[in-house]
DNA sequence: TTACAGTATTTGGTAGGCCATAATACGATT
DNA sequence: AATCGTATTATGGCCTACCAAATACTGTAA
């Protein structure tokens, strides 16, 4: 009896994260802040020296960066990390656009009040890091604002694919976020967002998330357009 | 010169796919197909003499199936064919629906008679798959019908999430459309999509979209809830 | 200066081994 | 008999070392 009562809730957590797991992180991170640039070859070896760890644990992170597009693979060459060419990143865009557009909607049509509150919540988190200046605060939170909208109407699937997109993009999200315009406008989208969705109106909800979006991606253009000249 | 002279146009065509890519094939087959049962353990050593290469191979290739979503890893106890709960599927019919809807609004609203004229193509091959029962083939040419409303506007990357997703889901496609109902309706409302599309009705063809892939999702709820106490 | 041969680099792939953990079986003890 | 502890086994995680083939580089000879 002992045994058997409640054991989940006394349920010991252990780290339990693989060699192979915080490698990939690691890695992962020093892609998507810009320590390995875009087109920078990711020698094996090299890769093993600087985690500290075996090829065959390089192997594998390669690989699952490979399968989420952060890596290219050029045959009898080896890896690379991805280059971003604007069409796929108007295409990510797009695509967060209408899962987020339908995240939107799905909130709105539930029509709890829990989640309005829930997002108001990130929604004056992203306001402060704005005002600290801390942009990767933004980020974050921005980050969170939308995983609230998916994890309310309990679309996990959806928000790992627009997750998965996001990483592809991230630089081109740290660079929008730093405009002026964005600091501004970004917040007020947002809580247009909230405002229909507090209403129950499900396409206003959707319009208003596509449009963040969309201004998201104009500006992203601007910026890439302004430096692909200059590179 | 004889070394240089457009050695392009008699560039030996060469297989060029690593072993590892071949096996991953091999081993995503038997999944999607049901060769490895949902639940079922995969054990790499075992893969290594099934497939007759070595563990770093298997081990690469599991990882990657792993970020597909076909194979889940228990910690400590190693990788297991994924199973699929009804939730998770619905889910991805519904993603489907965002996307597929998305791509046909597109193409409705290019209004390229080529565009037409491909889908029309994939539609009869269809229905003489459906005329000769040949299911396989049913289901081939249903993917390159969607295929052609997203390369048609050249949405690659919306395409390439959708098919992602749709490995997962493979086994219930199969099933839904062996049903009567399916065999009809499918084309049907397929032709619907094409229809809007030639009006360059984007509304209708996103419409019609969603529709196509919410019957299949309801066929496929059906199929499942039968099968489920079965089990 | 060019062509070519040799060399280094690097990936793709293999083989085998070591260790930790989990589960199972088995034996001993109360 | 029930329980407890211990060996055994199976397996994943991780490592080292090795080889073959393709590519990039480099120095030398014509």
């Amino acid at each position: 009896m002992s045994g058997a009562l409640k054991d989940a809730a006394i349920r010991v957590e252990r780290p339990a994260k693989t060699l192979r797991e915080l490698a990939l992180d690691k890695v992962r991170e020093a892609i998507v802040n810009g320590y390995f640039r875009p087109g920078v070859r990711l020698v094996e070896r090299d890769l093993c020296a600087q985690l500290g760890v075996s090829r065959t644990v390089v192997r594998e992170v390669l690989r699952h960066l490979e399968s989420e597009g952060l890596v290219a693979n050029l045959p009898n060459k080896g890896p690379i990390v991805a280059q971003l060419d604007i069409d796929e990143a108007r295409q990510i865009y797009e695509i967060r656009g209408a899962l987020e557009g339908m995240a939107a909607r799905l909130c709105a049509e539930r029509g709890s009040p829990e989640i309005v509150t829930a997002l108001e919540e990130s929604l004056t988190a992203i306001r402060n890091s704005y005002h600290d200046n801390d942009m990767a605060g933004v980020l974050a939170n921005t980050s969170s604002f939308y995983q609230t909208l998916f994890n309310m109407v309990d679309r996990h699937v959806a928000w790992g694919v627009v997750n998965l997109l996001t990483v592809r993009i991230n630089h081109l999200r740290s660079m929008t976020i730093k405009t002026e315009r964005r600091s501004i406008e970004g917040p007020l989208q947002m809580s247009k967002i909230i405002d229909a969705i507090r209403r129950g109106d499900g396409e206003g909800a959707q319009r208003a998330a596509m449009d963040h979006v969309a201004a998201a991606c104009a500006i992203a253009e601007a910026v890439l357009s302004t430096q692909k000249p200059a590179e």
